[in-house]
DNA sequence: CGAGGCGTTGAATGGCCTCAACGATGGTGG
DNA sequence: CCACCATCGTTGAGGCCATTCAACGCCTCG
């Protein structure tokens, strides 16, 4: 229940400076819309670094004027109730940027935790907001960004948080499916899941192990799945 | 189960042309960052209208050019899954700006329902995207009202998404509460409100029936009650 | 007055949670 | 190298809580 998470050392994590106009995801990241005067701009440079699973890239509550992309990998925005209770609100994962809420001078929303090997840059949301003034693209993709995370949001909801716990795990190894565009998908500890879906994890092993002997997944190596698409939506349809 | 929602004609709910700079919310809504030349060149008018409690203000999937601000009443943003199941992801109530996604292009996400009498302003979506590009308040404004929904979102999850069906109402409650700050708050229909918990409408009613028999809460009219904030927070710390 | 919508309540079922035990795995230190 | 331990997934038993299906009273409205 209570996770060792550990904050990870700058030094260790550390993996260079980044060369954002040779970056291989140069066209679907936030930067896609800056050109050669913007780069100049960010006075501070972009910072290339890497997180192991369950290493925490910041906490709720603090303070920081960084914002993050994912290049890859998985992190989880974790927030938690007062009588401790935690829930998963959203995954990000490659091109993804994790920290908008400092555009805005808040302080991070959630503690963000990568689930996965994860790559990731960091750069200043204060340059950020600067050149989204009077770079129009900028502007947009921020807005862009903000509505898609907006978006995953509202399905978290309807899709992950209504219904049995049989349909809650069909609808995220569907969701996972489709992100991964193949019927293969890597899945999580028990205990995040349950987090995910608001349910137990004792309850997450159940179903995922029924779903095992019913031949819906089938297990190709350590939590990762083959997914019987067809059948998984057929059970969400009752 | 099914409503029957009447899509309102605009004749009978017309309310005239706003006046932005006389009006009465100025500061607190997205076109506080204005000036008399920004409005010169909202070339349509801002029309104001009223929705009555189960108005449709638009369908998911709808395409649509008209982005709304909510000058009194209350909203619900409703989204469903294939399977039919229904479900409230937001809220939204006075200085709130409804249909934002229009922004980016985007069909209509949800349904978006009155369930009050709604005062509504309505403008052009075109209009707010050129103007946030040269009016950095009003970009600034943008992102905020992007990241508050998010922020909404994320809460929807994790305080009325989890824990218990008494716990879900007692968060509600809460919540409701907050909004209005004084202790006195204004519910909905008991299906509303199972769908904004993720409950049946007899839990419920159950609910609101035993914490009316226990004194959490009393109701003064229908459906408008006096909370024992105390007492229900002591509900959430178990 | 009758019809329909809505809130309430009852009884029974079933699904999820709680508490507990056990096996498998992987890392550590003797 | 192996015994030991911690962690994680799995499974079982029992109980509670939410759902389901049903009935009934109240109210508004035609």
């Amino acid at each position: 229940m209570d996770q060792k998470i550990l904050k990870i050392e700058e030094a260790e994590a550390w993996g260079g400076i980044a060369d954002c106009r040779q970056c291989s995801l140069r066209n679907s990241v936030l930067f896609a819309g800056l050109n050669e005067d913007d780069f100049t701009r960010l006075h501070r440079p972009v910072e290339q670094f890497v997180l192991q699973p369950g290493d925490l890239l910041y906490a709720a509550g603090e303070s920081g004027s960084s914002m993050f992309t994912i290049r890859s990998g998985l992190i989880k925005l974790v927030q938690y109730l007062p009588d401790g209770a935690q829930r998963i609100v959203r995954l990000l994962r490659t091109t993804d940027v994790v920290g908008l809420e400092i555009l805005l001078g808040d302080r991070y929303h959630h503690d963000a935790i990568a689930l996965q090997p994860t790559e990731l840059c960091r750069y200043p949301a204060k340059a950020v907001n600067e050149l989204s003034i009077e770079n129009p693209r900028l502007h947009h993709d921020l807005m862009a960004r903000w509505q898609k995370a907006l978006t995953d949001a509202d399905a978290w909801v309807t899709e992950l948080s209504t219904g049995s716990a049989k349909q809650r795990v069909a609808r995220l190894l569907l969701r996972l499916v489709r992100d991964e565009d193949s019927s293969e998908c890597s899945l999580f500890g028990r205990e995040d899941m349950g987090a995910m879906l608001g349910i137990t994890t004792e309850t997450a092993s159940r179903t995922i192990a029924d779903f095992k002997r019913k031949g819906l997944i089938i297990e190709t190596a350590t939590n990762h799945f083959i997914c019987d698409v067809p059948n998984l939506e057929r059970l969400l349809e009752s």
